[in-house]
DNA sequence: CGAACTGTACGACCACTATCGAACTCAAGG
DNA sequence: CCTTGAGTTCGATAGTGGTCGTACAGTTCG
């Protein structure tokens, strides 16, 4: 990408070039999973700190592996993120995601099952 | 595998094993998300051949890596496979995954983007 | 400035899996 | 019985991807 990508917008996916088997993959891992539904039930248009998705979504998996599950996030076009202040916000693209595949994310979200049993 | 399996259902999903990841993780295949397109499709209740199935959706692996995919989206849940003579049908479990998931197959057949560009 | 905090980038490791070929099973039909 | 056809199973291989540790880049605050 030859974008200068600003500290605001960093590898999201443009609205075209998302891919229906990318978002598909994106929701299939757990630990993606189970933060876009920490992501939709606390994030509201303000998003929510990563740290604090960490801590409610209770996943204990490192910096680096959150770093890499948010990136796989933003490029399938499931989420945005932007600095405020040292802390960085996410939230999903549902004016995105429901306009491409509608009903979709609701049918994910409304799933009961945490996804591992 | 302990219970007898007939020839008729071998290795099906049951209704309360079934996994939202694991059904996420069948449709981001590429392959297996024309598959179920095509069943889809050309398969209703009496389903469709795997041979015609095969040959409507212009896939070009091999018969092992079909049933390799076969066997994945059985046991996500996603289809019924039984014998008709010497051949084998298909057709989408729709009665489970449209009530235990509402709106996510619907959602993803509707999308027209062939999942590969 | 320097220390603490938040998140990313990179490399390595390991598990999973998509793919194929070959051998096998079962059915249908001379 | 033998051949053909339709799928499965097994073993091997190659590619993908989740995970971590470490190093790095910004921000905040003393």
């Amino acid at each position: 990408m030859e974008s200068q990508v600003e500290r605001d917008e960093l590898a999201h996916a443009d609205p075209d070039a998302v891919d229906l088997t990318a978002v598909l993959a994106a929701l299939a891992e757990p630990a993606r999973l189970k933060i876009v539904r920490t992501v939709a039930a606390y994030g509201g248009d303000d998003g929510i700190a990563c740290l604090d998705v960490w801590e409610k979504s209770g996943l204990t998996a490192t910096k680096s592996t959150m770093s890499h599950h948010y990136k796989v996030l933003r490029e399938a076009g499931l989420v945005v993120m932007w600095w405020v202040g040292a802390k960085k916000h996410v939230r999903l693209r549902r004016e995105l995601v429901d306009v491409r595949w509608p009903g979709l994310l609701d049918a994910v979200l409304a799933d009961q099952a945490p996804a591992h049993g």
